[in-house]
DNA sequence: TTGCGTGCAAAGGTTTTGCATGGCA
DNA sequence: TGCCATGCAAAACCTTTGCACGCAA
């Protein structure tokens, strides 16, 4: 894979500062362009989306999916492998997203392949559903009725 | 579960029927509404949609989000369950839906419920991958060249 | 006749594109 | 200096909403 890095800009800096301020969190360009709005420094919102681009085809962030479909968000890649190598469990209320790395899942995989006949691509499959945390939220909340 | 039907409409049963003639795979509305033109019958896209919110309250069909995540898709459930009861792959290339209904997805399901504290959403994860037939058909295509 | 269902058009939000300008190397 | 990157605004895109009319029961 050719990294075509050709300048190093402000903005560029700032997109990736702004996901390492958020680590662990999915962010869309609007909430990009306010995190970096409350930093003073003021980006287009082209400029944001060619920018995520950019770091994506880097492999520096991944694109996900927000579940309602109207909005996408990015997440900075974890592991040497960019994230291609693990299933990926996303909360539906809180966003979080748990890289999963577990010896079933791959199993999973392999006996799919060999049994269902398809080939799964990991790095495009996400688990939704709910986090501990959330789970927990979830339950007080049925108690407070 | 209360099911409101008030009226049964031509629109309803050309959407229904759209479906069942494409069964396996995924709809957007825009699908939807090319197929239909292509039948004869023009239905406007306000419609189309109501129409697919509404089986969609019925249990009759799923919303999916696209890969590109710019478009919703809507496929006929099945079983008792609805899909709930199981997991679906899609395949990135023809976007056939199989339903997979497998032990050790299930016990993956109960495996991260228990060691990662996660609670899966069956119904709403989906596996991409590629199908049986666009591996071969990958295949054939490296050798063509 | 009643009120739900429909169609059209306009609005809504997110993302992309065109083009002139600015900035990195 | 030569390109690439940026910003602005407009366009594109899918989906939702408002409103008047038509149609099922």
């Amino acid at each position: 894979m050719n990294s075509t890095i050709t300048y190093h800009t402000g903005q560029r800096d700032a997109v990736l500062d702004c996901f390492s301020r958020n680590s662990g969190k999915q962010l869309t360009a609007g909430d990009i362009a306010a995190d970096l709005l409350t930093r003073g420094s003021r980006i287009g919102n082209a400029t944001i989306y060619r920018t995520l681009d950019y770091l994506e085809k880097e492999g520096r962030i991944r694109k996900f999916i927000d579940e309602n479909g109207r909005q996408a968000c990015w997440q900075l890649t974890v592991g040497s492998e960019g994230c291609s190598d693990h299933y990926h469990l996303k909360c539906h209320k809180c966003g979080t997203v748990v890289h999963l790395e577990c010896e079933l899942a791959a199993q999973l995989d392999e006996h799919i392949q060999a049994e269902h006949h398809f080939v799964i691509d990991r790095a495009a499959t996400i688990f939704y559903g709910l986090c501990e945390a959330c789970q927990a939220a979830a339950v007080s909340r049925e108690e407070a009725k």
